[in-house]
DNA sequence: TGACATTAAGAAAGCGATTTCCTATAATTG
DNA sequence: CAATTATAGGAAATCGCTTTCTTAATGTCA
């Protein structure tokens, strides 16, 4: 039924290594030849066996892509950049979600290898220990770690630190002094403490004490946010400004000042973190610190084929962020 | 490096075989033999390569998944779906985003075929149309259609005609009669279109005439739902519900309404379709027509498989919808 | 105890491509 | 024009695994 390269060379009588020829251009064939060859491809509707294929060269063009949760908007605009950019360079992705459990996260990695992919991106999702680790320097592919830097590895993020820094100042000099913080899980490792760390160090710039319950452990969900602002917002009437650590938490937070009455940003500012797409859409538009989403998944891909083919495995590269300024904060006195 | 069946052979003391045999449980093999392959597997951290094995076995264990727009909420809840149900099952998925481009899409199946994979699931942008017809006719392997009948393919979908049709009869009986109705494209040919003949029915069935100017092209993206409110409301001031044929179009109406001045559900009711999972979360919260979205991508993983194992290749499955009534409408005199 | 059935494990073929090595023909050159 | 060099295309090895076909060893039974 499926036609073979051999079934092909039969049909243009010439030789499988000559049908190979002409698909690959890796060897000058005949005019003539080639035209009988491309034609027998056309009548037979042949497609190569991509395992034959990679079994020799010993690539498959494959980008294996670990991510803890694809319905969030975060990762699924990073997945539109990678595959994009993956697609250029002919290549495909395969898709893992790795939920946010740490031992579907070790298998993702392990099928992914074992099913031959050339590199593989991915975002842990709390920290990454040993076992990933090992993996890691186990194995003879790159890896891509987006937004925290990893032993051995190529790592793409903001700096996390400095753009929450930033964010907190411009609340700051909103006139806002009261501000609360949500932030990731507090045994995180990487962006949810660094964000956390850039606040503080705000504060600290303009003398405002750092008041430990006005920090809050989120867990980068809605409902987290919701919950946060829930529990801020009632034991502290003098919060005017939250800071939560991602979009989809801000907007929890924004929904729970909206279900109480109050309005944004009269009453509350809210500030987020990702920019993901809705954010400059739904209402109140989102002011929130800015990631280059879709780029970033671009230069995963772009990077990690590099990297695939110079064979090199560890960088750290920075991009840029920057504060969007929307419709949830304002200036008070 | 990598090391092989072979090398692992070799250091168990054992024929290439046996090891093959331990790894896939296809034959017995004494107790002591299996422990050795065992050890040698675990130190050398042997991984099967998939390539040579896909070759023989002939199969990936691979799913091809194509949606136009990943960063869609619908689409990505429902690879969410696919994904968790395929790695139940021991496969992986192979995404693919067609943009919104038709070459692109027929670009996505032939890419998908050649890298072997055992089916593919795909949710058409606008129509399908010859050349998709001709690749589906003579792959071996079998297809699921989402939210579309298609030849030769199992389709999953719900009843759109019967849902909207449901979902207009809701504003009708809330009071409703002038319905204004953001629909996808004029020229597609499943869902967006039999949205419409839901949303015209109800007029019919309840003798409200149907006013061309109370309907409007959507493209199914905030955009065009903000646009389509904006172009509605301008000249239709009597217009009291607006019904969206998919949720974030619905939101871009909201917005609009908002950025007007207007209140939801006061002074106009909106209804959406689909009920991706912010549309529980954003306030309002959207009155819209159910789909279990993660179900039917979880269905679609276990139907594919099953035809693949079976051998069938044509189907066509029917899900329950159903209206969430929320916070975006309300009942009128 | 001899004949037969069972069982574990090895040898070797084969999956469908690519690629190296080789040959036959055409082209080039002194 | 003979000798050398290019060039197109074929034959066969190879990639790493699975699986069929054997074989040797053990167990069973009359």
């Amino acid at each position: 039924m499926d036609m073979t390269i051999k079934d092909v060379a039969k049909i243009a009588g010439v030789s499988p290594a000559t049908v190979s020829r002409v698909i690959n251009g890796t060897k000058p064939v005949s005019e003539e030849v080639t035209k009988r060859v491309l034609d027998a491809i056309e009548k037979t509707g042949f497609k190569r066996n991509a395992a034959a294929r990679s079994l020799v060269v010993k690539r498959s063009n494959l980008l294996g892509v670990i991510i803890p949760d694809i319905s969030n908007m975060y990762f699924s605009e990073l997945i539109k950049g990678i595959d994009s950019m993956a697609h250029f360079y002919n290549y495909n992705i395969i898709l893992s979600s790795s939920s946010t459990n740490e031992n579907r996260e070790v298998e993702c990695f392990n099928l992914l290898l074992e099913k031959g992919v050339d590199g593989i991106i991915f975002t842990a999702y709390r920290y990454v220990r040993d076992p990933i680790y090992k993996i890691i320097d186990r194995a003879s592919i790159p890896f891509v770690s987006l937004n925290r830097k990893c032993r051995n590895t190529i790592s793409i993020r903001v700096d996390n630190t400095k753009e929450s820094y930033e964010a907190t100042k411009y609340l700051i000099k909103l006139g806002h002094r009261n501000i609360a913080f949500i932030s990731g899980y507090f045994d995180d490792d990487a962006s949810g403490i660094q964000r956390m760390d850039g606040y503080k160090k705000a504060l600290k710039e303009y003398g405002i004490p750092i008041r430990q319950n006005l920090i809050c452990e989120g867990d980068f969900t809605f409902k987290g946010g919701y919950n946060g602002a829930e529990k801020l917002l009632m034991f502290n009437k003098d919060i005017t400004a939250i800071f939560a650590v991602n979009d989809e938490m801000a907007y929890g937070v924004m929904a729970y000042i909206q279900d109480i009455g109050l309005k944004i940003p009269k009453d509350i500012s809210v500030m987020g973190f990702d920019d993901v797409a809705y954010s400059q859409n739904f209402r109140p538009r989102l002011t929130t610190v800015h990631q280059p989403i879709y780029d970033i998944g671009e230069m995963a891909s772009k990077t990690i084929i590099k990297a695939i083919n110079e064979g090199f495995r560890e960088d750290d590269i920075i991009v840029k962020g920057g504060i969007a300024v929307r419709e949830s904060t304002r200036r008070i006195e």
